[in-house]
DNA sequence: TAGTTAGAGGTATAGACCTC
DNA sequence: GAGGTCTATACCTCTAACTA
């Protein structure tokens, strides 16, 4: 449970704020204390952020936020007996969130994506949506593409309406200014970039001050921001193993200029770097534990 | 077209109460 | 006891609708 600053202190509401949407569209029910200080749930910071990024992000007025995020959950409800009334049993859930968002999106029909997107966003964990629902159906989109069940128009649609999901989620995290900066890339010719956008998005919550930069990235400039803006961590995440020797060379050459930038590697061509390879240490694995076990020996030691 | 009015939404303030 | 949080209320800005 959270009390009001620690609300206030996640989305950057202030307080009063908070009170009103409460009061005037009881969108949020925070239970009290025994001395009647708010205390916020889980459920409560989803649904808070969500609808800030409704009203900040969409343009939408607070008060049809707030109808919609009602109506949604009248609408899950009823979906459900009420007897048995519970959270729908997230895997299968997920499953079925990706294959009807699948259809949604390949079918150009951004309204009703985002309305399920929005749906499963005010229902579950932000993290538990990006990683069961929003990066397999990247993936998938990818073998679909490469098998020709899809066209490329339709890849570049897909595409793009999850890369705004990310940069929406991406900018309600506030900066922690005393933590380090990083800098997160794909090397030149890598055009992949989910898995970067997704450890961005864990750093960024954690409070880093993430500069995203984002696919195909050429290397004029780099060591001169890297040095312009102290940065402390440089990401690159690189999924074509074909593209490794020219990544490898990207690398080398940043290290020649800043050697003290500190490497993190992601993505399947840097997972394939044998034991022995000087720049494995810096590889990082694909899961989320693996993440958090690289911020605690990393970050938190800094 | 310009002025007025009303509504929506956010913020500031005061005083009381609560928590640590 | 200091700092945080509460409620209630007033005030501010912005926008849209209305009217002369």
């Amino acid at each position: 449970m959270y009390n009001s600053k620690m609300i206030v202190k996640q989305l950057g509401l202030s307080a009063g704020t908070l009170r009103a949407w409460e009061t005037r569209y009881g969108v949020i029910q925070p239970v009290r204390t025994e001395g009647g200080h708010r205390l916020y749930s889980d459920e409560d910071l989803a649904d808070l952020r969500w609808l800030k990024m409704e009203t900040e992000d969409k343009g939408i007025s607070i008060r049809h936020a707030a109808q919609q995020l009602i109506k949604n959950k009248a609408l899950q409800a009823e979906a459900l007996p009420l007897s048995s009334y519970k959270t729908p049993e997230p895997k299968a859930y997920f499953i079925d969130m990706q294959n009807n968002l699948y259809a949604h999106l390949v079918d150009f029909d951004a309204g009703k994506s985002n309305a399920l997107v929005d749906l499963g966003f005010s229902m579950y964990q932000f993290d538990d949506m990006f990683h069961e629902v929003l990066v397999p159906l990247m993936a998938r989109v990818g073998d679909e593409w490469e098998r020709g069940t899809i066209t490329a128009v339709q890849e570049h649609f897909i595409s793009h309406f999850v890369q705004l999901r990310f940069a929406q989620f991406f900018r309600l995290f506030q900066v922690d200014s005393t933590k380090p900066k990083v800098l997160a890339l794909c090397p030149s010719g890598e055009q992949h970039q989910v898995g970067l956008l997704l450890f961005s998005l864990f750093l960024r919550r954690k409070g880093l001050d993430v500069i995203y930069i984002g696919a195909d990235t050429p290397l004029e400039g780099i060591s001169q921001l890297i040095l312009v803006k102290d940065i402390q961590f440089l990401c690159l995440s690189l999924t074509n193993p074909k593209r490794l020797k020219a990544g490898l060379s990207f690398i080398g050459s940043i290290h020649k200029e800043v050697p003290e930038v500190e490497l993190v590697l992601g993505g399947k061509a840097f997972n394939g770097l044998p034991k022995g390879h000087s720049l494995y240490p810096y590889v990082i694995g694909q899961s989320m534990e693996s993440w958090e076990m690289w911020y605690q020996r990393e970050v938190i030691k800094t």
